[in-house]
DNA sequence: CGAATTTGATAAAACGTTTTTTCTTTAAAA
DNA sequence: TTTTAAAGAAAAAACGTTTTATCAAATTCG
């Protein structure tokens, strides 16, 4: 008995091992014996085989054949790369959800699954399917670095794509304004602070290194002064804590922080109150948005942009039309936000 | 142009329009254009007409033609509820890529891809290939519901899984000691605390559930006192936010809180400042070690048990001893961990 | 007993792709 | 000018199923 390259069991082996043909073999498969008129012989026979090889049906084959379930169910990809905080992506899902169940609700025929696929920074190309599309149908984009975002222009990718965060020509976009870093310095040079500085850290993705760049032009326009750059390992809260700490010991002073992701500002608080230092008293902070409970900081976190919820949201709704080709007013969208002062940043006191 | 029975768009339809065959279609929707010698103006036509006509491939039709993804590769999926938080999955994750790295230093001939396959909590059932692994090669699977258990236990899969947090017969499995909850209690008590409250929420996994009724049991057994259950919504830092308001609106005391995720001890951390309680003085809380960050919070959050990471780390380790079929010393994992006693406990002052 | 019907299985078509082989045309080399 | 090679596209095979049409033998019926 001879193995097919697949290494799995057919239903032609089974016929060949049985001394039957394909199509008998299949109609016991699938309990069709009885309307297909096959004897009892015959289903025994069939049926002992099949377990005796171990037969496992090929799923795509199967689903290919029978038209049903390839016609309304649609994979959608959340491509991200290992390195990144999973805090967006957590949102995309989220938001995944709840765009699917509306359109559930609204009469959709298809039924979507969602899958994760991650890669190693820089790695991109490596992901299983990713120039052919045959793991999933649309895919939305996003922690990637310069070098993932230059395959992603080299190929064009078979399928809907929206990237987050990054511009790609020839790819439908979500993106934030460009100014979110340039906000954050206003914020903190009208409530008078004029020692400023910025934690951010590894990977640099394209998002990271707008909001640094933005915040430091804004500052050196308005202020005329430099601003200290904190550079943490990774994007993580404790990255955060070790940067700021190195920061504080080596004596340099500052009155307000920028934090470019909210995680860091959390690991930015912990070392500025265990240096002795109030917030925002003595430093005011600010973060980006883009963990949902930045509010239930202490002090609650001032952040600039909008949330990444949001942005979620506009990049699943945007793929969505993509998918079902509807007429798509933009394919590039710009999520705009509110600034929201929260307790982390105050008027600076008098002393 | 006509549509074929599924009302899709095939390649044979781009190739009739384009005046082209299916082959050279098939070439440029592959990116295969060049090294199959497609001509630029071909490519060109191809790529208009399938953009046009709203080209959307057949994923299984895909799958079936490429045969199995070569042997050496192994997906491996992390299977989790769309409800449940992703601090474990996280950690899952991250584990998995050092475990990989190790492997591929040892000189493993196997390529490791990761996915995530999510569900609507108790409907695990509806993850496709679950059945069959006709999406991934193995799976860790975890945030599942007594409905998700009850169909684990009736099929049995075909391909490597474990387990995390909760016990079906027949599958291997990491879990945490089932006396966290008590420990939660034990820390309370011996601090003094008289008056507790457990804060939990939906859904109730396998693990909530031990959580919260072995923290119920150890507070009846040594103080012999009924504890006070908060119940929030979902188990988010906003449903903590929430339901914790909500309990000290009423006017209820408490001197000692055992939130049963970190994420919720956040969110009651909020509440309890908010209504002009302090931590720990009036209100001593313990959390559950699975936000990898509870140590910068203001004050640093005491929790029990092994942290998720150590414990994502075994489930990765079991799995791939599993796949590689090495000698497994044992299929059942308990990790056993610390308390860590921080300063969001304390001896409850006189007054 | 011959015709009609039932029974049980075979043969073949189709699902939508990808890939290999074959063929024609055009350009380059001798 | 003839031969050879390269380029570009067409044709066809294959992936593993399910389903429909077809066929032969066995049974029933008038």
């Amino acid at each position: 008995m001879e193995k097919g390259k697949t290494g799995r069991i057919t239903v032609r082996q089974i016929a060949e091992e049985a001394g039957l043909t394909i199509g008998s073999v299949s109609s016991v498969l699938n309990n069709k014996h009885v309307e297909r008129r096959i004897s009892p012989a015959t289903v025994a026979k069939v049926r002992e085989t099949a377990a005796r090889l171990g037969y496992m049906p090929n799923i795509n084959a199967r689903r290919l054949r029978s038209g049903r379930e390839s016609l309304n169910s649609v994979t959608l990809a959340v491509i991200t790369s290992f390195e990144a905080p999973l805090t967006l992506v957590n949102h995309i899902i989220k938001a995944i959800r709840r765009v699917v169940d509306e359109e559930r609700k609204n009469g959709s025929p298809y039924q979507f699954t969602v899958t994760i696929e991650m890669f190693a920074a820089g790695d991109l190309a490596s992901i299983p399917g990713i120039l052919t599309g045959s793991h999933f149908n649309a895919a939305i984009i996003t922690n990637t670095t310069p070098q993932d975002d230059q395959f992603l222009q080299r190929v064009q990718l078979p399928y809907p794509v929206v990237m987050v965060n990054r511009t790609i020509p020839g790819y439908a976009l979500v993106q934030e304004e460009s100014d979110i870093g340039a906000r954050a310095a206003d914020m903190l040079i009208d409530y008078g602070r004029r020692r400023l500085a910025v934690l951010h850290g590894q990977p640099v993705t394209q998002v990271i290194d707008q909001r640094t760049s933005s915040f430091m032009r804004q500052v050196s326009t308005r202020l005329g002064t430099q601003v200290s750059e904190i550079v943490a390992d990774t994007l993580s809260e404790t990255a955060g804590v070790d940067a700021m700490r190195k920061y504080l010991e080596s004596g340099k002073h500052l009155d307000g922080l920028y934090a470019v992701t909210d995680g860091m500002a959390l690991g930015a608080y912990h070392s500025i109150k265990q240096a002795g230092l109030r917030i925002p008293d003595d430093v005011a902070v600010v973060g980006s948005g883009d963990y949902g409970f930045s509010s239930f900081f202490d002090p609650p976190l001032a952040t600039v942009g909008a949330d990444s919820q949001q942005r979620a949201h506009a990049a699943v709704s945007l793929l969505m039309d993509l998918i079902h080709l509807r007429k798509i007013p933009n394919r590039s969208i710009i999520s705009h936000g509110q600034s929201t002062p929260r307790m982390s940043v105050s008027k600076k006191p008098q002393n």
